[in-house]
This record gives structure tokens, sequence and C-alpha cells, in this order.
DNA sequence: GACAACTTGGCAAACGTTTGCCAAAGATGT
DNA sequence: ACATCTTTGGCAAACGTTTGCCAAGTTGTC
């Protein structure tokens, strides 16, 4: 009844290559792992010449078993639908097999229970560490905390506690458009957020209200719209109903996100407003993609391509036991 | 001056699980894989019991070290900035983790190297089954194709044999396009692809063409612009440059992947075109993106959401040794 | 009472790697 | 000549799993 699996094909082990050394495992192995001092020259050198006749190529599983922790590094996103996290998987992923690991991608939708799924599923696959974009409160997810298994947060920093951050400074990015609408002489300003927001949303919120209240804007003169939806696409355009639907019409919104800023746009030309002209549309993300087919938004662009490398090196300065707190990101607007 | 890596923690092993229920590891194994016959009722639900207590999950390093094989598939994708690919990746990824496999993602932007290499360090991972989406001609692909290892080929046939592959019927597509052009009374049709194509590229613009030819028109008479670039945005608004500098300006244009259709475009509007109503253009891919930031693309949309459903059900098709062609599914239009 | 057949479960080898420890041989110092 | 140290390299255990084989114990049949 059951299939019995075959191996694909016998792999080519260190016992290969000491058979045509005609030196031991071990010997082979030191070599491999560089510590040359352990053999003579001559010896050295024919071990060499046998990795290079017979192609070998350490086992990273058998390897991974001894060491007790794999190569592998799992990256939990939430939702790589999102062109963002799509950008920040792949410079992860470059930068991480640049240094010698192997990137598994797990998607969450933002799912607690997926999450809690894949983080299990990491720890039996013995992965050297854990990079979580946008992670979402969970069980698992403080046990992982609590282990103190080398994680950096990108994006949302820990919902369950603190740990290294990978991402820009929100608060200072929603005060710059907010200065931005100000200096533009915008009378009626709005924001659109996610009703089920992250660090991220909040900070961002918070820094262009703490802004706009310094420059002289009043609470109630400002309009705050959030929205519900699976995608933030759907975020804005279900906020956008509000916004457009109430008695003051802002000449200025700022949206926390580019797929925000999408909705709210298709509900804007919908009820025939003018962007750029009847209202601004001011965003956080700035993907490239955004040139490409919203030339009517402006944006903070944050340098999602740039991630990858910071969170490798955050990721190394872990492993070699330095501390990482958090790195926060230039970002550009303008 | 090397650092000595510890293992992160201790893992719950059989042995675990054997001395606590006060059995040998071999039995746990066993009943662990479900072979319940190998043991009395009393010791099975003993174990079970054990099990439980201890949270035990099988680790999977030690798994593939034994069987030869890890229940990791290795997805190699050419452009995860792509959002259909990322859709491709999302959606498969949702299948493997349902079908209980692990997958790694790899990007190979579209580089042969880049793709050898991936292939190189994914056969020593002991990966059971390759995905690869858009593969380019390379060393290694051959090798793999030669080495009969469980692949499954999506959007672009195999570019060194031939094999399983997930996809549409590319030629069907650039006819029904076709069609839809003459119904509409278009005079003077062209069609932009890129340079270096693909399969899935030529076989739309041949099915396009032929279509064409078959409902009267000469070949002269169809604009084709092939496009240079390192994404198809590029491509698209590198080709547009030739399209709308010619003399005869199209009055229906066919990209062969949405982020053609947005080049083209953003090079229309330049020229002060109007989009639709001066010129209809019609991509082939579709993503749900495009009715946010694209409502003037009409689209035939390939259903890269249900991909990962059919590139898993191929595998394990492979997997039990059944044979697996290709898998066309249906696409929309209209 | 003898013998076969089945049930139940353990032993041990194997997968590929790493590494602590030991042994042989050569080099150096007295 | 002897003690000590260094160089060179192998042995064997360990990581967690699977599985062929064997050894008891139980049951059934004549």
């Amino acid at each position: 009844m059951t299939m019995k699996r075959q191996p694909i094909r016998e792999y080519i082990s260190l016992a290969t290559v000491a058979a045509r050394a005609g030196v031991s495992v071990s010997t082979v192995s030191r070599i491999v792992n560089g510590e040359m001092r352990r053999a003579s020259p001559a010896t050295v050198a024919r071990v060499l010449d046998a990795i290079e006749a017979v192609g070998y190529r350490p086992n990273p599983v058998g390897r991974a078993l001894q060491r007790g922790q794999s190569q592998l590094v799992a990256m939990i996103a939430a939702n790589l639908d999102n062109p963002a996290m799509a950008t920040i998987a792949s410079s992860t992923e470059a930068a991480l097999r640049e240094a010698g690991y192997v990137m598994v991608l797990c998607d969450t939708h933002d799912r607690p229970e997926l999450q809690d799924e894949y983080l299990y599923a990491m720890r039996a696959q013995m992965v050297c560490g854990y990079v979580l974009v946008a992670a979402v409160p969970s069980r698992g997810l403080s046990e992982l905390s609590a282990s103190g298994a080398p994680t950096v947060f990108v994006s949302r920093r820990n919902p369950v506690g603190n740990g290294p951050f990978v991402g820009i400074d929100d608060c200072a990015a929603g005060a710059a458009v907010a200065d931005y609408f100000a200096n533009l002489g915008r009378r009626v300003p709005a924001v659109v957020f996610p009703r089920l927001g992250s660090s991220a949303s909040r900070d961002r919120v918070s820094g262009f209200l703490a802004k706009l209240r310094e420059r002289g804007w009043s609470d109630k003169a400002i309009i705050q719209a959030d929205g519900e939806g699976r995608s933030h696409l759907q975020v804005g355009y279900n906020a956008g109903a509000r916004i457009f639907g109430g008695s003051d019409t802002p000449d200025s919104i700022l949206c926390v996100s580019d797929q925000i800023a999408y909705g709210v746009n298709r509900r804007a030309l919908e009820r025939g407003l003018k962007i750029p002209g009847d209202c601004d549309i001011v965003s956080i993300d700035g993907t490239p993609l955004n040139q490409w087919v919203a030339p009517w938004l402006k944006s903070i662009e944050i340098p999602y391509a740039v991630y990858g490398a910071e969170i490798v090196a955050g990721l190394q300065l872990i492993w070699r036991g330095e501390s990482f707190g958090e790195r926060l990101l230039p970002y550009k607007f303008g």
C-alpha cells in the first residue's frame, strides 16, 4: 500500500573523498572546514584534489544534524501579495544566499494560527534564525521570544515583547507628511489606516497627528478614517467611502501604505474627484511600481530593497553574540 | 577566532518519548509512522500518551538524512518582484504546507549562473522536488532534467527538454486577443513582447499573429515591437518608444504581460495618448492589482492563485510514480 | 506433545557530518 | 639515552531517524 521512498541518487559524501585520497573521513572533514594545520601540506593537497575530482559539496543535512542547527533561515511574512513584502523577501533572500544561508518562506496571511504552525515547523527544521515581517501576536511568538532564538523583526516591532528591529522611524515619517501638507497650505487633512493596526501604522498616524497639532490644528479638524478589510486595498477603499461621504471633503490625505492609497484613489475616482488637484494623496511605502501605475501618488519611499542586507547583518551580529537593538533606515521624501 | 556554534536548545527526540513510555526507539518510530500493527494496543496507547505529554514532533533533519530526501521543495523563480510570480509563490507555499512540505524560495533574477547555484544548493539540501517558474536554459538545468528528479515547470516550459508543465494555453490566449481586436473593428494592431522571449511569450505572440492572419491581416500590417530591459516594465517602456514613434500609430496593442502593459501605458501617457480611446491595451496576466491601479487595462486573467494547488497535485503524482504531462488551466477574458 | 505461524518488540546498522581523544612518529632539549 | 613536546591522522561517538533482522512469547493445528 504505502509507497517506499527511494533516495533520488547517491550523494557524494566525505567517505567518497576520503577513499579517493586515501585518508580518513575525519581528516577530510577538517580540511573542508578550513583546519589546514591538522594535516601535512601534502595531505591537504591530495584531499583538495580529490574534492575537486569528485565534485564534493558538504551535505547540509548531515551537518545540521550534527551541529543541532541547519543553515536555514525562516522568513515568516504576513502577506506576500503585498509588493512591499515581496521586495523585502526578495532582498533578504539574496543577502542570505550571499552569506551562505538558505531562506524558507512562510506566508501567514496575517493569521496567528498559521504563524504558530510555521513557527513550530521551523523549530523542528532546526533553523538558525527567524525573520518576522509584520508579525502578529500569538502563543508561539511569545515562546519564540522567550526562547531567545535569533530573531529579527521587520516593519512591525515585536508585538509581544521586544527584540531586534529593522524598519524606519515611523513617527518621523508621519510627521514629515504633516509638515508637507502644512507647508503646502492644506486646510483639511485626513489620515487613513487599518482598523487592526500594527505598531508601524499606529506610529505613523500618531506622528502625523502630533505634528499637525503642533502646527495649529485641533483634533477635530483632522479627519481620521480607519478601514476594515483583509487587504490594505480593501482598507483604503472602505475608508474612502467614509472620507468622501462626510460633510467635509479633505484636501490632503495620508495613507499609511501604498495599497491603502490605491484603494482610496479608486474610491475617489468613483466619486469623480481629481487626484491630485481636488485632493493630494501621500502614502508611506513608495514601491517602485508607483512610478509606473500611480504617478498621481506621492510617497515616503522606504528602502525595502536594502532591508535584506540590514536584516542579515543583524542576524550575523546576533549569531556572533553581539547585541543588535534596532536599525532605523533613512527614507526618501520629495 | 572562529565561533563555536551551540545548539539553540535540546530537541525532543524519539529517545525522549521512548524513555517515557518504557519502550525502544524503534517501536516509537514505527508508531509515529502509523505502523500500528507492530505493537499491542496497550503499547500504542502508552506511546501515544508519551508523545502527547512531551510534545514530540518528528525531526525532519534526522528523517531526511535517513531517507536520503528531505521534505523541502525548492521553488526557483525568475523574479519575485513581479506580482504574478509572487502570487504563484504564495499559492504554492500554501498548498505545500497543507500537504506537509516546506518551501524554499530562490529568486534567480533571470540569471543562469544564479539558477545553477541554487540548483546545486538545493540538490545538496536533498530537496524532494523542484518547482521552476520561468526557468532559463543553463547547465544545471540540463543536469536536473537528465537526472529525472521530480520537477514541475511553471509558466515557461522546460527550455532544455521537456517535463511536467503547469500554465495556460498561451497560443489560444494570443488568438483570443486577436479575435477581440478584430471583432471590435480595430485596423492597426500591435504586439509587444520581450526581446529575450520564453516559450510563453513566443506562443502568445504567434497565436496572436496566426489568428490575425487568418482574419485577413498581412504580416506587415501588424506592428511587432520587442523591447529590452531587465524588467518587463522596462521592456514595455522601451518598446513603447518605437511603437508610438513610427509612422503608424496602433489602435490596439497586445502586451504579453501586465508589466509590459504598464510600461507601454506610461510611454503612451508621455506621448499624450488616451488609453483607452486612442488605443486599447490588452495584456496577458490579469493580476487583481490591475483593478485597483490600472482600470484602463483589459486582460486575459490567468488564475495564478490556483497554480499552487495544481503544482502540488502534479508533484504528488510524480512522487507516486504516475505520469504528469501538462496541465493547462482555463483563463478568463472579458 | 511437537511444530508452525503469528505477534510483539528490541538490536544494530545506516544516512553524512563533527570533534574529543588517543597513538604513532618525528623533533627538540637535557 | 631519555624525557618532553609537536605534528599528523585515525577511531569512535554523537546528532535523530528508519528498517532489516532476530528473539522471545503466544496461539493454533495435528
